[in-house]
RNA sequence: GGGCGCUUAGCUCAGUUGGUUCAGAGCGUCUGCCUUACAAGCAGAGGGUCGGGGGUUCGAAUCCCUCAGCGCCCACCA
């Protein structure tokens, strides 16, 4: 006895039931064998995160293609994991160790890591808990991280080897400063944002007017400012406060404006300290005064500037951002309090000339947004990048790696070549620790370093240097910092199948390189591009073929979605509302390559109401009862036929569709098929009469068609099709959808399926007619065809009875009295009006068309008439003209035949 | 300042090399239906001079120029 099934879908008991069955059959796994692998890498989320709206969007395109990759036959293995997320995880546990009391810099580093490992086993991997929700088909026994084992050892040893090759280097730059997180940040890694400023216009007076008289050059547009305390140059600055590292202030030689302060020394205001003015053509001179003040330690032109000129350089500020000794004023205060504190003071002092408004763009460190980040000098670790460009570019410029939307290789190629070095040293203590051994120096000396993976392979190295013969493993100090994030990523795709450590293994030459990579267009840089560096340099191949970018997933607004605005909504709450496929289907269904997804309830919405769809259409065929004694309907066989073809056209079309990444599209595809051809059109023809039985032949078609509809649904809506597939026949016990074999598209032809859509026009017009004169639909018609030219094949005959509900089809050659007539192509039908017909409304419509078609005809023969068209354009296009002008004509003339016969009646 | 991209129906987007009635889809809107799979549904309907202007062509949403608006990335203008 078949059990009674609900009348709307339920997911959540589906969604676990399979989710369960697919992990116990091991239908997820992957080891290598004879066939084509299929694999894709996750872009690892932060081990502490959540999952959120972007995670929902990416990990369900992974899933789609690794899904459909699995039907297709390849081997398809999707590798899960975490990354360490260097400097957020950190941040998470300084700021909960902070709410218990305990600052970071109380604890040892061994310390330290014990909680930041604590907090990572208790938060650790929630987010692929969460993925598994959204029915994710990841090979969890693969499940990886970037700090553990393989993975830690991987970096470090490409750190000794890239250091070994020369490409890795320490040195002494102008780098980007964290204050809060207190640590340095490679340059992609600031974002600017444009903020509403002040200019402070603030007062250097000349020092040595004394010795050295200000003379007036009298150039043109000289300008001299003086007071009753001398002579006066003018600075613009965003940064008062750093004033107390000015060590010179800057004119363009070529200045009109401020020659007259060529060769003099002026005093920086407050501080009093006398400092040169330079001349360098770096100066802008229409910027401000065309006076600039010269802070080697904080800005990277003054840096530079610096250099050049052999300025000093004094350096104010502690790593948390407060003013140092050094400075002399305002020492541990906050380098913003000081800001706004010091142009009080400047302004008492009478050393403000004015303030403005300004513009500015400030950098900000992408992981801690709320603090400014600060040029600072110091001694890094970094990358050098010119090597790593070389190889990246060509395999992208030369289609090895496709982007999908293409728009990113110019993104791409441009910041290849204009890379600058990578800064990969981070002050952190969570992430992979440095592999360098600094020995013992004298204060002043210049530092001297091992760089290997061990500390005592470090010493081997040591007691090679000249005067360190004899040095002990104590004296080794091995380095503090922790590398970039990034360092560990962009090996990703190689130390996930041990090629690192492992050269050459079974594993790496099986699944690298990977296919598809699916992210987002933010991190092109710090991980795409680098993996295709890294790819290049250690396995001297492209780490995948595709790189497909997801869009920002915005709210309706259009905003981003984030926690401070509260716009973002839960990704388990939506799934347990509208159930994982509902909500699947609602991120695919308006998100195109590489475009934002602009996300509403409505889209889980309208994906929930087509699993109830699917869901339904398997409840009609569950509710039929089969006789084998029955003889097939023709109007079954027919449209058995049609549905076979048109399946085979929609194959082609969504497997089109599938190849160029253009995955909302095939999942419309899909959409229409199932709910629009299957439904509507298909289950109705086949449908049995109320309380009849369906025949077997019939059945078979319709079980074995409702099949391959689930295996096109698969890859977008796993759980409901896979329920289905287990309940619409009795299966053996580890049959599952998800392995099975994706429909291949069978013979078809245009003709006959464009045939069959004037069927359906056909059953259209009689429906708007049954409508328009109010004849109920039990009630069956009359239909008379008037023989035409197109539009009417009798070998669909079978299936207008069924749907227009026909008791008789007759073959008229001219319009029957008392009836409405429509046209289908150039073919008319007539259906007898039952009680009462508006004539005038009739005519009106009739006339209408008319006018339309009269319309119509005149700009085909205008074309037809023009010369050039008819010797210029193909002859296939002329003919079709032809053939345009002939059906009007034809048209034109019906119409007229109608009118004459209802002016007359 | 440099580079890239976008502008098609109320909304989100398709529209491949110019040429079938090419002006489309989904959603929304409107009308009528609780028809025995599904009201989370069914049957229909309306809606756009393809951002503006110019050009090439027998023919332009599609190619070229120009203007306007929007978005993204990069860049040291204090």
């Amino acid at each position: 006895m078949k059990k009674e099934l609900e009348k709307r879908y339920n997911p959540a008991d589906a969604e676990e039931k399979w989710y369960k069955f697919w992990m116990e059959n091991k239908f997820f796994h992957s080891a290598p064998d004879q066939r084509t692998p299929y694999t894709i890498v996750i872009p690892p989320p932060n081990v502490t995160g959540v999952l959120h709206m972007g995670h929902m969007l990416n990990n369900t395109i992974q899933d789609i293609l690794v899904r459909r990759a699995r039907m297709m036959g390849r081997n398809a293995c999707w590798v899960p994991g975490t990354d360490h997320a260097s400097i957020a995880t950190e941040a998470k546990v300084v700021a909960k160790l902070a709410k218990e009391g305990i600052k970071k810099s109380d604890l040892t580093r061994e310390q330290f890591l014990k909680h930041a490992w604590e907090w990572k086993e208790e938060h650790g991997g929630v987010i692929l808990e969460q993925l598994k929700k959204l029915g994710a088909s990841c090979d969890w026994d693969r499940t990886a991280f970037t700090m553990d084992g393989p993975r830690s050892e991987s970096v470090l040893k490409v750190f000794v080897d890239l250091y070994r090759k020369g490409l890795i280097y320490r040195g002494l730059r102008m780098v980007n400063w964290d204050p809060k997180a207190q640590t340095v940040l490679s340059t992609e890694e600031v974002i600017y944002r444009e903020e509403k400023s002040k200019l402070y216009y603030l007062r250097y007076y000349v020092a040595d007017a004394a010795e050295n008289p200000v003379k007036p050059t009298g150039a043109e547009g000289e300008v001299l400012h003086k007071d009753a305390k001398g002579y006066y140059a003018v600075v613009a600055t965003t940064r008062p406060e750093t004033i107390m590292g000015d060590t010179a202030m800057c004119i363009n030689p070529k200045d009109p404006k401020n020659q007259w302060l060529r060769g003099h020394k002026v005093i920086v205001p407050l501080v009093g300290r006398v400092i040169p003015v330079i001349e360098d053509r770096y100066v802008d001179i229409e910027f401000g005064t065309g006076c600039l003040k010269v802070t080697p330690a904080h800005d990277a032109n003054d840096y530079a500037l610096g250099q050049t000129h052999n300025l000093e350089i004094i350096d104010i500020f502690n790593p948390d951002g407060t003013l140092s000794e050094a400075a002399g004023l305002y020492v541990g205060q906050d380098r913003m309090d000081v800001r706004k504190q010091i142009a009080i003071d400047l302004e008492n002092a009478g050393l403000m000339e004015k303030i403005e408004d300004y513009d500015n763009k400030v950098g900000y460190s992408e992981r801690n947004q709320d603090t400014a980040v600060e040029p600072r000098l110091c001694k890094q670790w970094f990358l050098s990048m010119k090597h790593f460009a070389d190889i990246a570019l060509p395999p992208v410029l030369e289609g090895k790696i496709k982007f999908h939307p293409n728009k990113y290789v110019s993104t791409y190629r441009n910041w290849l070549e204009n890379i600058q070095d990578w800064c990969i040293s981070r002050q952190l203590w969570w992430g992979h620790r440095i592999p360098a051994y600094f020995l013992p120096t004298a204060e002043g000396e210049d530092e001297k370093f091992v760089v290997a993976l061990t500390a005592e392979e470090a010493l081997v190295e040591a007691r090679k240097i000249a005067g360190f013969e004899s040095i002990t493993i104590d004296q080794l100090r091995h380095d503090e910092d922790a590398l970039d994030t990034w360092f560990s990523s962009w090996l990703w795709p190689i130390s996930l199948f041990d090629g690192i450590n492992n050269p050459g293994n079974k594993e790496i030459n099986y699944y690298y390189p990977t296919c598809d990579l699916v992210t987002g267009p933010d991190i092109i840089f710090f991980w795409v591009a680098r993996m295709i560096m890294a790819g290049e340099e250690y396995q001297h191949d492209v780490p995948f073929r595709n790189v497909y970018f997801t869009g920002i997933v915005r709210d309706k607004l259009g905003r981003k979605m984030s926690k401070s605005l509260g716009n973002s909504p839960d990704p388990l709450k939506l799934i347990a509302d509208y159930g994982a496929d509902g909500v699947r289907v609602g991120m695919l269904l308006c998100s195109p390559a590489g475009g934002d997804l602009l996300y509403d309830d409505s889209l889980p919405e309208q994906g929930r109401n087509f699993a109830n769809k699917i869901w339904n259409a398997f409840r009609l065929v569950y509710s039929w009862d089969v006789d084998d004694k029955l003889p097939q309907p023709d109007a079954a066989r027919v449209a058995i036929e049609w549905f076979n073809q048109k399946l085979s056209s929609t194959i082609e079309q969504l497997n089109d569709h599938f190849d160029k990444f253009r995955l909302s599209e095939a999942l419309m595809t899909v959409y229409r098929l199932f709910w629009d051809e299957f439904s509507a059109w298909f289950l109705e023809m086949v449908k049995p009469a109320y309380q009849t039985a369906c025949d077997v032949k019939t059945y078979n078609a319709v079980i074995e068609l409702f099949e391959k509809m689930l295996k096109l649904l698969h890859p977008f809506m796993p759980f409901i099709t896979e329920e289905i597939w287990q309940s619409i026949k009795d299966r053996d016990k580890a049959d599952s959808l998800i392995v099975a074999k994706w429909p291949e598209a069978g013979a078809f032809s245009e003709d006959y399926l464009a045939e069959f859509e004037n069927v359906k026009q056909t059953i259209a017009e009689i429906r708007t007619v049954r409508t328009d004169k109010k004849i109920p639909n039990r009630d069956a018609i009359k239909l008379f065809v008037n023989k035409g030219s197109k539009g009417y094949n009798a070998q669909f005959d079978s299936v207008l009875a069924k749907m227009g509900n026909t008791e008789s089809i007759e073959i008229v050659s001219q319009k029957v009295d008392g009836t409405v007539a429509f046209m289908v192509q150039t073919t008319e039908f007539y259906v007898p009006f039952g009680s009462n017909i508006d004539v005038e409304a009739e005519l009106a419509k009739l006339r209408a068309d008319r006018t339309y078609l009269e319309g119509f005809l005149q700009s085909v023969m205008k074309k037809l008439s023009n010369e050039k068209f008819v010797n210029g354009a193909p002859a296939a296009v002329v003919e079709n003209e032809r053939k345009k002008q002939a059906d009007a004509e034809a048209k034109i003339k019906a119409i007229d035949e109608q009118i004459k016969a209802l002016e007359n009646a």
